[in-house]
DNA sequence: TCATGTTTAGTCCAGG
DNA sequence: CCTGGACTAAACATGA
């Protein structure tokens, strides 16, 4: 019996939705974060079905990232521009599939209104808060330094239309509490392809990334914060289950303690 | 200009 | 039959 391949659903369509197939490819980048091009990616290098009608199925793609709040849309990072936003999982919806089966989802993700307000609020902010900082990169001269107006105590709180109902910074985003570490093996399985051109990242679970970039301090310090507080709430609290490429398909893997 | 993102609307199908 | 989820199509807006 030929060994199966990873690529043995050959130009049938495998039973994965559309958001399975976009989890998946989340789930197998270091950041759990992707752009939208990164996710075409994966999805036509492991299913060559999906290198025919790319049209059809990458609007639907796009409909689903939209339309399903179980998808977050985060800003880029001021030091890593780009055409469009990464793409990741809202926390609450990492058990949206039944016992971490792909093939079955428990029921649609939706957010209540104010979950989603204030994410949106969050959002909103960092994209704000991106834009000052690229501006303000752009105008300055390399040597003329940061002003104390851009501390990051103020930058954090510059949210377009400040509303007292909302939290006063992520703490509305971040689930309660820290959870306890867990082996995390889900890169190996998926066996990624080593990508030569985006820089290396930082991980997830450090506290404090590190930027590549040697910029002088409160923009970088205060943008390294408020991302390293919205992604480590939105990709670290809640570890999804583990799934492998087993047998030509993803199946869900058991943790063994 | 084109890729990306949003929104609306329609069909199909499975399950209650 | 009704409802919800998945899928498709299309129009439109936005930004690099």
């Amino acid at each position: 019996m030929p060994r199966p391949t990873r690529e043995s659903y050959g130009d049938q369509k495998p039973p994965f939705s559309y958001i399975a197939l976009t989890a998946m490819a989340i789930w197998s980048s270091p950041e759990r974060m992707l752009p939208l091009s990164e996710i075409y990616r994966f999805i036509t290098d492991r299913f060559p079905y999906y290198r025919r009608n790319t049209q059809r199925w990458q609007n639907s793609l796009r409909h689903n990232l939209s339309f399903n709040d179980c998808f977050v849309k985060v800003p880029r990072r001021p030091d890593r521009p780009g055409k469009g936003a990464y793409w990741t999982l809202h926390p609450q919806a990492f058990d949206m599939f039944e016992n971490g089966s792909l093939l079955r989802r428990r029921k649609r993700f939706k957010l209540h209104k104010g979950d989603k307000d204030s994410l949106n609020a969050e959002l909103a902010a960092l994209a704000t808060f991106n834009r000052a900082f690229l501006a303000r990169q752009a105008s300055s001269t390399p040597s003329s330094g940061m002003t104390s107006m851009y501390a990051p105590q103020v930058a954090l709180c510059s949210r377009p239309s400040p509303d007292p109902m909302d939290g006063p910074d992520t703490a509305a985003l971040l689930p309660a509490g820290p959870r306890p570490r867990r082996a995390f093996t889900i890169d190996a399985l998926l066996e990624p392809e080593p990508r030569q051109t985006s820089p290396s990242p930082p991980s997830p679970q450090q506290p404090q990334p590190h930027y590549p970039m040697p910029l002088p301090a409160p923009y970088l310090l205060a943008a390294q914060r408020y991302h390293a507080e919205l992604l480590a709430g939105l990709q670290q609290s809640c570890l999804p289950p583990l799934w492998t490429w087993r047998d030509s398909q993803f199946s869900h893997y058991t943790l063994n303690s």
